[in-house]
RNA sequence: GCGAGAGUGGCGGAAUGGCAGACGCGCUAGACUUAGGAUCUAGUGGGCAACCCCCGUGAGGGUUCGACUCCCUCCUCUCGCACCA
């Protein structure tokens, strides 16, 4: 740093702003927020941290977008709530106290601390009177009240079911946690086990979960399409098949009604009940319970691939079709799943792809039923299952039928003869809540043996997550061993009676805690409805895609009996989402193992937030991964550098306040269209299309444009007023992306109050109208020349200005003129021949 | 396999029917300087000695006066689902 610079004007330092103003705000409760129906409210946030220890840059991003958004909504003048919590129930706490020996609740809020101090350096504008964090008893016994409701109104119960377990994390997992057979936190292959269990009724709500992806206009389609397929809803029949030799029905789900009359052998499940009844006491039970062990045994991984070979073994039994009445055999085969449908298959080989590979393995008949248009399909010649649209044949009455009719018309036969039913089945499964582990909301729920299951009563919440524990790396939930724990009065018969003792799944903490922000201090319910129906729903939620299907479908699923029991006027918690893309560098992403991790930390020590946040705005947009770039972080501490220069070379401008030629002169109105079209430009990316990247860029194209009128103005004499502008605005525009830099610059344009209370500003049309408009003369549609005309010239003066060029006119010369296009504006077209 | 999204300079990315490559990075040359990796100025898709010329947005075809943009076929990559009956 030369002596020069220094004399002049103060260094950019933003070790020494930063603090300041952060400082500054907290003092003075900027960014408080209160209900206030008078004014419209917008509500801002992001998706709340697991406090695993120190933000990383995918932290940095999510709140450096959601800040964007709420200062800029602010300066706006909406009522912005935007507000920051701590998802802080889970294993990884657990985890930290067993290698560390610390409690995991030291543990989390010593990491809560650190993070939140990270958090503030970057300057975002949380009000943090309205923190919230899930393990405190305070959050907590509102979870467990939620629970309470649930249960009330039949949406929580227990039961036992073969459920997935993580052996790694010694607990049980729901089925959205699994994901492609392995644990979706720490990556091992999950198990099966026997247990008995608490589950939410999420399957009620198949539908409504459904329907109303439609309502969300604001959320990407990959998302909704995600949920889609989670949910997963299949509308087709279950048809019963009397068993031969008993007197007893096979049920099948089935979406192919007509195809009913190729059924040519039954599939069953290795786990189907009636296995063990078919096969006890016949020649084929050995064979048959020999080959059921062997894919009983084999992981789900392989078993549900769908390269896995189809295999399978002939019960001896048979049962009756019920349409045409022959006698097909039953089988057992890997490839049916006792999960979905009845766990039973009609095997239709000439019009499934699975059952024809399984019936040419066997030797079983195939039958065609569905003829298609044009072709004749034969039996024996078929290499492949014919899946697509035909007309219906082999199938008695239903004959000459269109299969798609035949669908409706087989059903409405089977109705009417008692033989089977509409059904719609979903691939969504309950949401298994419990788990064996320690740090989390306890399940308020007591076993007492008068009474059996008993829900703590409402005003015994919450029932205390107990603190005096050891914690060791094995043997079940932490809490059954803990006898002042697990002991109780039960709330009916005052008998001796047990806790339960699994806590609950995170994601049930973090399935309410958007509301809980309307009223976080509130201890007389978990939200008030007065600030509830005030604040909901959520007008912009930005996260990452990794909850797609988790956290975003209990969340809906929570709103919607939130709904349902009258505490809500919403339905649907996130108007519009935005799934951030992810941060990566060097082609990765940031991982410890590969040594590509850039934190947050080093670079506010290196350049300061301003220059991290302007970096991670400007690199891509919001939604689109974004690749790690040292050089382009040195590019944006430059710009800010530049800025800092321009305000403090050119305040005096704004100082003196003075006069200066009127702003006809040329120059001076090409700046003040440059201002007016930035104005516009960073208004409507933030606004309309969160295009941040290209927002930064218009006010670097303003900056660039006001140096170059100072060079060009400085023989004359620049117009004060004009550059008053400009600095003014750019610092203004600036303001959402680069807080503190913008503050500093505000007060050294002579302000005292807070740039961040200002208003945004609007644009000014009559600047951004032009009376000379440069057009393009293309020729065939390749531009051959550039006339400069009124804006608002019409088609013929175009036509004149263009034909007056010489270039033009030598280049038509001898040509046949076919059609002649103009844009006003913006071209002219001339085609010839 | 099914579904969704993407493919543009050396790099990140702009442009949603009208001048392809805004803005930034990098690079080149120059200025200032004891020096500069600071700052400023100019240049920077490819071809060509050069242009006002030609080529150029994954490939091929189509629609249009005009296509990165719309339609069809294909290729590649990313993500999601994956025996769901």
């Amino acid at each position: 740093m030369s002596w020069e610079v220094d004399f002049f004007m103060r260094a950019y330092n933003p070790k020494e702003i930063e603090p300041k103003w952060q400082k500054k705000w907290e003092e003075e409760d900027f960014y408080r927020t209160k209900t206030d129906p008078s004014r419209t409210k917008y509500y801002v946030l992001e998706m709340f941290p697991y406090p695993s220890g120190k933000l990383h840059m995918g932290h940095m991003r999510v709140y450096s977008i959601g800040d964007v958004l709420a200062r800029f909504l602010r300066m706006r003048g909406y009522n912005v709530l935007h507000p920051m919590g701590w998802d802080a129930f889970g294993l990884p706490a657990e985890n930290a106290a067993i290698e560390n020996n610390v409690g995991p609740a030291r543990w989390t809020s010593e990491n809560i601390s650190f993070m939140k101090k990270q958090q503030k350096s970057l300057g975002v504008s949380y009000d943090w009177e309205r923190e919230v964090t899930t393990c405190n008893p305070d959050y907590y016994r509102w979870t467990q009240w939620l629970f309470l409701l649930f249960y009330k109104r039949g949406l929580a119960y227990k039961k036992k079911a073969r459920v997935n377990w993580c052996p790694q994390c010694e607990t049980v997992l729901a089925n959205e946690q699994v994901e492609g057979g392995v644990c979706w936190r720490c990556s091992s292959t999950v198990e099966f086990r026997e247990l008995e269990q608490w589950f939410l009724k999420i399957t009620d709500y198949a539908d409504r979960l459904l329907d109303d992806l439609e309502l969300l206009e604001g959320w990407p389609e990959r998302v909704k399409l995600m949920q889609k397929n989670w949910i997963g809803r299949s509308e087709g029949a279950e048809i019963a098949f009397r068993l031969k030799d008993f007197d007893e029905e096979l049920r099948v789900f089935t979406t192919r009604s007509d195809t009913l009359f190729g059924v040519t052998y039954m599939v069953l499940a290795p786990e189907h009940p009636l296995v063990d009844k078919l096969v006890s006491g016949t020649e084929k039970e050995a064979e048959v319970r020999e080959f059921v062990n062997k894919v009983k045994f084999e992981n789900e991984i392989s078993r549900t691939s769908a390269e896995t070979e189809k295999i399978g073994v002939f019960t001896g039994r048979t049962c009756i079709n019920p349409v045409n009445g022959e006698e097909v055999p039953i089988l057992v085969g890997n490839y049916v799943l006792m999960s979905y449908g009845t766990g039973a298959v009609m095997g239709v080989p000439a019009h499934d792809e699975r059952d024809f590979q399984f019936a040419r393995k066997y030797n079983l008949p195939i039958r065609v039923v569905i003829q298609p248009e044009g072709e004749v399909l034969k039996e024996e010649t078929m290499t492949e299952a014919y899946t697509g649209p035909g007309r219906m044949v082999n199938s008695g009455q239903f004959n000459g039928l269109p299969n798609e009719e035949g669908i409706n018309a087989v059903i409405a036969y089977l109705e009417k003869h008692n033989l089977g039913s509409r059904k719609v089945t979903y691939r969504l499964r309950d949401w298994l809540i419990s788990r064996q582990r320690y740090w989390g909301a306890p399940i308020p729920i007591v076993y007492c043996e008068k009474c059996g299951i008993v829900p703590v009563p409402e005003d015994e919440l919450p029932v205390i997550l107990p603190t005096n524990i050891t914690l060791k790396r094995e043997g079940g939930s932490p809490l059954a061993g803990l006898e002042d724990f697990v002991w109780t009065e039960c709330p009916r018969c005052g008998g001796k009676t047990r806790r339960e003792t699994d806590t609950m799944d995170t994601f049930i903490c973090s399935s309410w805690y958007f509301l809980r922000y309307a009223s976080p201090k509130l201890d007389r319910a978990p939200f008030s409805r007065e600030d509830v129906d005030y604040w909901m729903p959520v007008d912009q939620y930005i996260g990452g895609i990794e909850h797609a299907v988790l956290h975003l479908l209990y969340a809906r699923f929570f709103m919607k009996v939130i709904y349902d029991a009258g505490l809500a006027k919403v339905q649907e918690p996130f108007k519009r989402l935005l799934a951030q893309g992810m941060v990566y560098k060097d082609g990765a992403k940031m991982s410890k193992s590969k040594g590509n991790v850039v934190s947050p930390d080093e670079i506010i020590e290196k350049y300061g937030a301003d220059t991290g946040r302007l970096f991670i705005l400007f690199a891509s947009p919001p939604e689109k991964d974004l690749e790690w770039s040292d050089q382009g972080v040195e590019g944006c501490h430059r710009f800010l550098r530049r800025v800092w220069r321009l305000i403090n070379e050119n305040k005096h401008f704004v100082e003196l306040n003075g006069k200066g030629t009127p702003f006809n002169g040329e120059a001076e109105q090409k700046l003040r269209y440059h201002i007016h079209a930035a104005i516009k430009k960073v208004t409507e990316d933030i606004e309309e299309r969160f295009n941040f990247n290209t927002a930064i860029s218009a006010i670097m194209e303003l900056v660039n444009a006001t140096y170059s009128y100072l060079d060009k103005a400085a023989e004359g004499e620049p117009d004060r007023r004009v550059i008053a502008e400009a600095l003014k605005t750019i610092v203004i525009l600036l303001a959402p992306f680069a807080p503190h830099i913008t503050e500093e610059m505000w007060q050294l344009l002579g302000h005292k109050d807070s740039i961040h209370l200002q208003a945004w500003p609007d644009y000014d049309e009559e600047a951004l109208r032009v009376e000379q408009v440069e057009v393009v003369v293309q020729i065939n549609g390749k531009v051959r020349g550039r006339i400069m005309i009124p804006a608002d010239a019409d088609k013929e003066q175009m036509l004149a200005a263009a034909h007056g060029q010489e270039r033009i006119r030598n280049l038509l010369a001898g040509k046949e003129i076919l059609k002649e296009v103009t844009v006003p504006g913006k071209l002219v077209n001339i085609v010839v021949r």
